[in-house]
Formats: C-alpha cells, structure tokens, sequence
DNA sequence: TGGAAAACATTCCATTCGGCATGTAAGTTC
DNA sequence: GAACTTACATGCCGAATGGAATGTTTTCCA
C-alpha cells in the first residue's frame, strides 16, 4: 500500500474508521463469544468431549484471551452457567407475554414449561448438570442460579394467575418441571416423540382436573 | 523354598490346592470385575472423569486384560450399559415381590419405580444417557436394552393389576418414570430432599384420584 | 503525548488419555 | 505331555488436554 498521508499512524486511521472500541466492549464481547462456544460444545459435543481449545476455536478467541478472562476451565464453566440461565430465562419471558388467565393458563404454561426446560439450551444444562454431581464446583455455582430461575418462573405464574391456592400452583409446577426433565432427557436419545406428547397431553388432562377440584 | 517332592510339579500342586479355575470361570470373573468397576467409575467420577486407567485400577486387572476383553473403551462402555439395566432390573424384580393388589399397588408402585429409576445405579444410568445424546454409538447400545427395561416394568405392574385398563396404568406408568427421572436429577446435585418428597406425596395422591377415576 | 494497564496472541510443557505391540502364564485339547 | 488357544501383564506411543510463560497490540488516562 502506497501511504499517502504520513502525517497520521496507519493504526489509527484504521481505528478511526472502524469505530473506536472502547475496552469495556471489547471485553464484554469476547466474553460472551467465549460464553456462548461454551454452550455451544456442550450442546453438540457434550462435556466430556468440550475442551477449551474447541471453545476458543469456535469463539474466534486466542487461548491467551480466554485466559485472560477465565483463569481456569472451571471458571468458564461456572460463567456459562449463569449465561446459560440468563438465556433460557430470556426464552421464557419472552413467551410469557402472551400467556392467558384462568384454566387455559394450566395448558399453555405446561407447554411453556416445556418449551423452557426441554428446549435446545437444556441439552447444555443437562450436561452441565450432571456433571456437576460429580464435580462440587459446578455444582457450587449451579444450585443458586437454577433455583433463581426456577423460582422466578414460578413467580411468575404466580402473578398470572392469582386466584389459584398457592400450593396447588407449586405443586403443578414443580411436579410439570421435574417430569419435563424426565421427558427431555428422553427426548435426548431419541426416544417416541409421539408418545412424548401423548403424556404431555395427559399430564395437561389431569392438572387441568386438580386444577378445577382446588380452585372451587 | 526346600523342595521334597521333585515328582509333582510346584504349578499343579497350587492349581490343586486353590482348585481348578476353568477359562469361563476366570473370564466371567474378571469381565464382571471390569463392569462393575465401570459402573462404579461412573457414580463416584462422572463419565468425563471415567478412563480406562481408572477401571482397571479398580478392577485389580490389567491394561492388557481389559483390552483383551473390551477392545475400545465404546465397547466397555456399551457392555457396561447392558450389566447396569440387569442389575437395575434384578433390583427391581426383588423389591417386587411384596406389591400389594388393588388400589395400594398405586402408591407402592410409584415408591418401586421411585427406588429402581432414582436409586444409586440410576446416577450411572445418567451418565450413560446424557452421554449417548452426543455419542451415537453409546446410544445404540442404550436404546434398545432401556427399553426393554422400561416395558418389562411395564408388564410386571399391568400382571399386578389386571382390572386397571391399559391405558391408564401405562399413562400412570410413564408419567411416573419420567417424573421420577427428573426429580432424580434434582436429588442428584442436592435439591431439597424434603420438598421431593412432599411432590412425590402430591403425585401418589393425584395418581390415585386417576386410578379411581378410570378404574370405575 | 507518553506511559500504564488492559486485552489479546503465541509458544511451550507436563500430564494423561486410549490404544497398540510384545511378552508371559494359565488352561484346553489331542 | 506337547501343541495350541485363551487369559493376563508390561511397556510404549502419538495425540490431545489444561495451564503457564512470555510477547504484542489496543485503549485509557494524566
């Protein structure tokens, strides 16, 4: 390149017209590219198979700059659990916004739930989780957030339907939780997506019913 | 050692003593060893933390062995999937000889599946299942031989309670497996024990009301 | 505007992994 | 009891991993 302008360093000319980044984008970019490869190898690869080099590959990210934001794999972990949470609770709120009242609440959360905890995102916090029982670590930094966010989701179903009895309300939902768990972990080997379903839709029958008894 | 009896050689006279180990024999021994040892590697270490080091470590066999019998660690892993679904199987089997009849079996068979999907092994089962999601020839080999296990549950449950129709105990059935399954998963990483109990309490309540329901 | 600090890049290293090759001992068969 | 097969043991290798060390660029601030 023939320099025609000495008068300005070729490095900031470039700046300038790329725009300056100030520090704190720079830094809070890598760290989510970092966050997001994260998820991204445990959702397609699974933990065992996730290794940092992967992550930094898949981030466009030097091993030296994932160093420098997370000392320790362990720390990139504990950081993609939280940004992992934060996007699935992003997921539910924004399909929370158009949930109606009364009984049809009970199908449409069911399928909320559902689409919350067994959606692409969860395959990632399976993995995570699960290999947080064997590792005090993870599991450390996992407890606090899932239950934030299982508490948060339950609040909010609280706010929608007040008229329904506290306790049938937490029953419903955890009880909704825990078997969309069990039915995402089937999901995830390829079990009957049709009879999946069918349960859905029995499940959504029967606390249709405990509903009815409990609010009258 | 001062030998006196130069007539029998030294090799025989320990195979007698010790007795004759036949090659089934010793091949039996030391394939279960290996299995059992995978399947512990599993619960205490978590499948990323699983090598073939380690089990043989545990199995007090050698690399050499171990390869003899196993010769990839897959297939190790495959044939350990396979000893863990008889040995969840030979459990349930025996914690289900005291299943009452009639409306009880509905309680009591939501606590069997509870103690058979959500028990010590299950944590290996975990492993397995969460790893297949990402390793396809695992899930090969899971797939057919859990669901072999789901249904031969299936049927020990509709032998117990021929009055209740079919439908029904198999809606009941699964539901139960895949919410057991999730709150196992909670249990895993240290969820409150007393509140998966109260849900647990919940659902035999509303598994009854549907057993009446449908039963009449 | 010049130096400090933060962000980023490159290179290297000790360890561990799964698997292979080769050798020895035990059991089987004729 | 000798050939043969099966079971088991030891040592080694290339590949990949997580992390440390060191060097370079970009932004910040006084």
């Amino acid at each position: 390149m023939t320099a025609t302008k000495p008068t300005q360093p070729d490095a900031l000319a470039r700046t300038r017209e790329r725009g300056h980044r100030t520090q704190a984008e720079r830094r809070e970019r890598t760290r989510t590219a970092l966050l997001d490869a994260t998820i991204d190898c445990l959702t397609e690869l699974g933990y065992a198979r996730t290794s940092v080099q992967e992550i930094c590959a898949r981030a466009g990210v030097s091993k030296g700059a994932q160093q420098h934001h997370f000392a320790t794999k362990a720390e990139l972990m504990a950081a993609a659990v939280e940004h992992l949470t934060n996007r699935i609770q992003a997921e539910i709120l924004a399909a929370s916004g158009d949930l109606p009242e009364g009984p049809e609440l009970v199908e449409q959360g069911i399928d909320l739930i559902w689409q919350g905890f067994a959606g692409t995102l969860s395959a990632a916090v399976m993995e995570l989780w699960v290999t947080a029982r064997t590792d005090a670590e993870l599991a450390a930094a996992i407890k606090p957030v899932d239950k934030a966010l299982g508490r948060s989701t339950l609040e909010l179903f609280q706010t929608l339907a007040p008229e329904m009895p506290q306790r049938t309300m937490e029953t419903l939902y955890w009880l909704t939780v825990n078997l969309t768990r069990g039915l995402a972990l089937d999901a995830q080997i390829g079990g009957d997506a049709a009879r999946r379903n069918q349960l859905l839709t029995e499940w959504k029958r029967i606390a249709l019913a405990v509903y009815r008894d409990d609010v009258t």
